[in-house]
DNA sequence: CATTGTGAACTCATTCACAGCG
DNA sequence: CGCTGTGAATGAGTTCACAATG
C-alpha cells in the first residue's frame, strides 16, 4: 500500500469524486463495477482510474472490476475520511453562517465544534445553527478542548492571515480558507484554497475564448 | 495579442490571483512591478509570471518591469472582467442566501439580478437581500429580460442536474456550480465546479501523507 | 544593466497498449 | 475471456538559462 513514488495532486482530487461515484453505485444497489464504467461516470479515462488506484494498492479482481463497497472503504482509508473531523470556523458573517448550517460536512464526518469571531458585536451572541460565537481568543483553549483538527476561514480578505496566524498558534495545521486572499502558513500547515471569483473570471475567460462570445 | 498556442488552464487561474495582487499593489501606491515580486507574493515562480503573461503579448519593459495599473487593465481584459456580469441563482438554502449577500460578488463586477427556486414554499419569498424568490419556470423568460450571463447552482446535489438543463434551456451558456454533483451540460455551455468536501477530503489526505498525522 | 521574453530542457501527468491473472 | 495493473509512450506544464532590449 502507498508505495513510495510521487503521487499527482490530482489523483487525490479524484479519488474523492470515485468515492462519491462509488456511493452512488452503492446506493442504486451496484455490487461491482469496471474501471470503465467508473471513469465514465466520472468523465475521465479508464487507463486514469486504474493508475490512480494502482498507487495506493491492488483493489481490483482481473476480469470482474471493483466491488463497490470495498473500494469505497479503500479510498476513505486513503483520503482519511474514515473517521470524524472536527472542525472550527473564524469569521461569523454571511458565508460563515451558511457554512455552519450547511449539511454536506456533517453528511460526510465534517463536524463543525465551535464557531469565533472578533468582533465585540458578535462574540456571545446565539446563532439559529444552535452555535454561540466565541472570541477568537479563546481559539487556542477551545481548539484543545474540543479537539478541533480543521480551522475554516470565512473572513474577509483583510482579516484572513492574521486569522491563519491564530490558526496556526492554536496548533491547527488543516486549513480551509474561503477568503479571497492567498494566505501563507508554515510546511507542518496544509491549506486549501476555495475562491469563488477566480472560478468566476476563469468561467468569463472561457465563455469568451472557447464559446466566442 | 492571443497567439493561438494551447494555454495552459493553471495560467487562466493565475492570472486571476495576480490581478487581485496587482490590485493590492495599486492600493498600497506601487506604480512599477518586476516578475519576480509578482511571483513572490503570489507563491509562483517568476519565470511562471513572465510565460503565463508572454501568451497573451508582450505588457513590461525590460529592465523595469510591469506598470501595475495597466497589466491589470490588460489582464482584466484577458480574462473578460473588463465589464459586469449578471447573474441568476438557483437554489435559495443556506448558501444561496449567503451568496446573494456576498459582497465579493459586486465588488469584481459580479452582480446577482434574480433568484430562483422550484420549492412552492419559497417562490415569491422577499430575501432580507432584497431579492424576491422566482418560480425556475420563468428562468428562461427572465434570463433575456434582464440579461443574465451566468447561472450559478446552489441547490442540493439531487436537483442539480435537472438544473442545470433548465439554464442550458434558458440559453444560459456559464454555469458555476456549487452542488457537490459532476453536472454535465453541452459543449457550448461551459462549467466550473466548486466542491467544498472534495477539497476537505484533498485537506484530510495531506494532513495524514504530508504532515503525518 | 536590470529585467523581460522565450526556446530548450526538464519535470510532472495522462493515455496507450498489452502482459498478467482470476 | 475480460478486466486489472503497469511499463512505455506521449503530452502538458513548469523551470532554466540566456539572448534581446529599453
Amino acid at each position: 500500500m502507498h508505495k513510495k513514488q510521487k503521487i499527482p495532486k490530482a489523483t487525490i482530487t479524484r479519488l474523492s469524486i470515485y468515492c462519491r461515484q462509488l456511493e452512488l453505485l452503492e446506493f442504486d444497489g451496484y455490487r461491482m463495477v469496471s474501471s470503465e464504467k467508473l471513469a465514465w461516470l466520472c468523465q475521465v479515462n479508464a487507463a486514469q482510474v486504474r493508475k490512480d488506484l494502482g498507487y495506493f494498492g491492488e483493489f481490483g479482481v482481473r476480469g470482474v472490476g471493483y466491488d463497490v463497497r470495498d473500494l469505497q472503504i479503500e479510498i476513505k482509508k486513503i483520503l482519511a475520511v474514515n473517521r470524524g473531523w472536527n472542525m472550527g470556523l473564524v469569521g461569523i458573517g454571511n458565508l460563515g453562517t451558511a457554512l455552519l448550517k450547511h449539511q454536506n460536512f456533517p453528511d460526510r464526518g465534517f463536524r463543525f465544534v465551535a464557531a469565533f469571531d472578533s468582533d465585540p458585536e458578535k462574540i456571545g451572541k446565539n446563532l439559529s445553527s444552535g452555535f454561540i460565537v466565541r472570541d477568537i481568543k479563546e481559539l487556542k483553549k477551545t481548539t484543545q478542548e474540543l479537539n478541533i483538527g480543521i480551522g475554516v476561514i470565512a473572513t474577509p480578505a483583510s482579516g484572513a492571515q492574521e486569522v491563519t496566524n491564530n490558526l496556526v498558534d492554536a496548533n491547527i495545521c488543516a486549513i480551509l480558507n474561503f477568503s479571497p486572499l492567498q494566505i501563507s502558513a508554515p510546511d507542518n500547515c496544509v491549506v486549501e484554497h476555495i475562491d469563488f471569483t477566480i472560478k468566476l473570471d476563469v468561467l468569463t475567460y472561457k465563455l469568451k475564448y472557447e464559446i466566442g462570445l
